[in-house]
DNA sequence: ACCGTGACGGCGA
DNA sequence: TTCGCCGCCACGG
């Protein structure tokens, strides 16, 4: 992938695939780290988010699609809240995504089983 | 090699 | 429906 340059540290090989699976999101639509982790068989969306939370690729890697299983947002750079959120929301809603009113993504916009 | 940490998720209360 | 507890598993100290 043109997006794996050398950065800081050589990603593992459980890092790559977690990249290249969030690069294949198409602009738009939003995905879970759950099915993340089920698309490159690891049972552990927990694990995904880490690979995530520190995503030397951004913005190649379009993490910012990656969203809770509940459609809440979940992390962005790190943080599981704060102003940096709305950012991740904002970026969502420029792609035409839409939340309810309890600040999730709407069902529609989630795609869990590829 | 062991142990704590975490951008998660399912389930019971 | 929301909240808390616990299982998950890769990473770094």
């Amino acid at each position: 992938m043109t997006f794996m340059r050398q950065t800081a540290k050589t990603p593992t090989d459980f890092e790559s695939r977690v990249y290249e699976a969030a690069a294949k999101i198409p602009h738009g639509s939003v995905t879970t780290y759950g099915a993340i982790a089920s698309a490159i068989g690891s049972g552990s969306a927990r694990a995904v988010g880490q690979a995530l939370r520190k995503n030397p690729f951004a913005p190649e890697v379009p993490c910012h699609r990656v969203v809770r299983s509940d459609g809440s947002l979940g992390g962005f750079f790190g943080k599981t809240s704060g102003a940096i959120l709305t950012r991740k929301r904002s970026l969502l809603e420029g792609e035409g995504v839409c939340f309810d009113t309890a600040g999730r993504v709407e069902e529609r916009f989630l795609k869990r089983k590829p």
